[in-house]
DNA sequence: TCAGTTTTTGTAATCATTATTAAATGATAA
DNA sequence: TTATCATTTAATAATGATTACAAAAACTGA
């Protein structure tokens, strides 16, 4: 964990940014809430726990940094708020989201999953891809017992 | 285009909603703009122009009704907007999208590029997909052009 | 025609985000 | 050390997109 901020602190300084107090608690807060989706204000609230005297300003500001710097990613599932994810050190894309329509979870897949078609969008269509966006949309494993469980009741009732 | 009314109409009757003028003259911007990607704002300037009387309420509206009956989607490309865009009649799936990160330029892909990986996420993620978004961030093949005669013009100025 | 329902309009309210400005902090060099 | 300059922050105002609301209009079916 220590590690991983430094190596963020020297991330910052390579493009002569400064890793101030402010900075460093939001980024611990990302760290700390990695499995989160959360929005600027989420993020204002928890770092606001621990370093009371911090503005929403400087919250917004920081995380436009960091995703300037590919430290997070900024990303909008529909509602009207963006959300901010730690991108996983190295990777060279953004990781893949599930969006339950059920429960509202946002699940993560952080393999590949799209070498193929990017090849294909890159040769066929002239694109020279930098990034990406991939989010589906549908019933998480979750909720999916949850029907099944509904069903057999309900045919259970029947009998 | 008529037929496509047409069938947008019987849609609408389908789940007792009617096709109001404003409806139709909303519908109808969306089908003469069908490669644009409008905004609501976008489609109320658009819609005013041949029904000045219509509020900007009515097409907040009218798109949420139309989204919530899968003809248009919604999505946002990260400018602090949502934009409509019609969707293929039948089409299962919202097709994909290039947006350049030089020019701004939004492509669509109306091709179908995810089916394996649906299968791979459904099987193993066990998740059930109802939808998706995919839009891939880079250089389109405009703006690749224009960055190759630079390179050649500065070739040529130091030859 | 009348009563009930749906839809629309115009506008106010809300909510997320950005801009502004003065104060605080930090670095630099005389 | 002290003056100076640049960076960063905090508080708050402003903006801009979207939603909520209330009254009027349009429509429906007896
Ligand atoms: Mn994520
Ligand atoms: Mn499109
Ligand atoms: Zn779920
Ligand atoms: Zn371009």
């Amino acid at each position: 964990m220590e590690s991983r901020i430094d190596r963020i602190k020297k991330h910052l300084h390579s493009q002569s940014y400064k890793l101030t107090p402010q900075r460093e608690a939001t980024v611990r807060v990302l760290l700390e809430n990695e499995e989160d989706h959360l929005s600027a204000e989420d993020v204002y609230l928890l770092v606001k726990e621990k370093s009371p005297e911090i503005g929403l300003a400087t919250v917004y500001r920081t995380l436009e940094l960091l995703a300037e710097l590919k430290i997070v990613d900024k990303i909008n599932f529909g509602d009207g708020v963006s959300r901010f994810d730690l991108r996983q050190e190295g990777a060279a894309h953004f990781h893949h989201h599930l969006v339950c329509i059920e429960c509202g979870a946002v699940d993560e897949i952080q393999d590949d999953l799209l070498g193929d078609v990017e090849k294909v969008v890159e040769n066929d269509w002239n694109f020279k891809i930098k990034d990406h966006r991939l989010t589906f949309h549908g019933i998480c494993y979750r909720c999916q017992k949850q029907e099944d469980s509904e069903q057999q009741e309900q045919a259970a009732n029947h009998s």
